[in-house]
DNA sequence: TCCGCATGAATAA
DNA sequence: TATTCCTGCGGAC
């Protein structure tokens, strides 16, 4: 479920299992095997995550740069009492030199050892991250206000703004009654003002759930009498993946639509078109 | 048991 | 826009 708050979750885990700890590093399923070997037997200085890209810092200035992709997982174990051999193919284990914790990462689209010019190379790329404390939302309405395509692509350009994935995207448009089809330059500045303090309460709640929650308090299962999503991501949405389904608002069919090779989902009725809405 | 899709993004064309 | 990376899950069979 890799969208940014779990690299950020993942950043605070495994800062927490192994800073300041001399830690193994492998590569049983053996693409990583070279570049863990430089690393192997080095203290854990401590992970940090910029959007959806994770740098795992070792001493002398060397990062392991980890980007999870569609599917990748980074599970992390702490409080164990023996090390399990490795399941599946595993690209990268981490263990603390006690054995108290491990970590396996599984199916990553980056996983490549990197010098600090490196990382920061990745992350002058990045637009701002709602879930750093020191992001600027004006670099990313800079790019926004300036250009014609979609909100709904910008939103998910890494350069426009870090960390927001499709979850996130199809929901903070939600709930600001935004058609993911308009145009960046007739966004108003405060309703990019209030999506990226949106986007901040959200996330920051996502890392520390390690769900993404986010329907109102109203139109919980509980408050609405509805059965709980069931779904491999768990959490509580409006549109996300409810094509065909009736808006939990107003009732009227959830659409979807491919744009640029992802799906869109959104509420026709509490998401009408710029055009409609400005002829209302 | 098999198939297709998924919270992502680089690359080819 | 299509392909690729290469994991896990749910649903169709």
């Amino acid at each position: 479920m890799p969208e940014g708050h779990t690299l950020h979750r993942l950043a605070l885990e495994l800062t927490d299992a192994f800073a300041g700890s001399v830690v193994r590093v492998g590569s049983p399923q053996g693409r990583f095997a070279e570049s863990a070997a430089l690393v192997d037997g080095q203290v854990l200085e401590g992970a940090e995550a910029w959007g959806k890209h994770l740098f795992v810092g070792f001493a002398g200035e060397r990062f392991v740069h980890v980007h999870l992709g569609l599917y990748g997982k980074l599970d992390v174990h702490t409080g164990v009492e023996a090390v399990p051999d490795p399941v599946g193919q595993v690209r990268m284990r981490l263990v603390r030199a006690d054995a108290a914790a491990y970590a396996d990462l599984r199916g990553a689209t980056t996983c490549e050892l990197v010098t600090a010019e490196q990382r920061d190379l990745v992350v002058a790329r990045s637009g701002p991250d709602p879930i750093r404390p020191d992001a600027d939302p004006d670099r990313a309405w800079r790019r926004i206000s300036r250009s014609r395509a979609p909100i709904g692509g910008l939103l998910m350009d890494q350069t426009v703004l870090a960390g927001v994935g499709n979850v996130y995207r199809a929901e903070v448009l939600y709930r600001h009654r935004m058609h993911p089809l308009r145009p960046g330059n007739t966004v108003r500045r405060s309703q990019w003002q209030a999506m990226w303090d949106d986007l901040v309460v959200l996330m920051a709640e996502g890392v520390r759930t390690g769900r993404i929650d986010t329907v109102r308090p109203e139109h919980t299962p509980e408050a609405m009498g509805r059965p709980p999503r069931k779904d491999d991501h768990g959490g509580e949405v409006y549109v996300y993946r409810r094509h065909g389904q009736p808006c939990l608002v107003c009732a009227a069919k959830v659409r979807t639509e491919v744009l640029q090779g992802r799906n869109l989902f959104w509420c026709p009725r509490c998401q009408p078109t710029f055009r409609s809405r400005a002829v209302q």
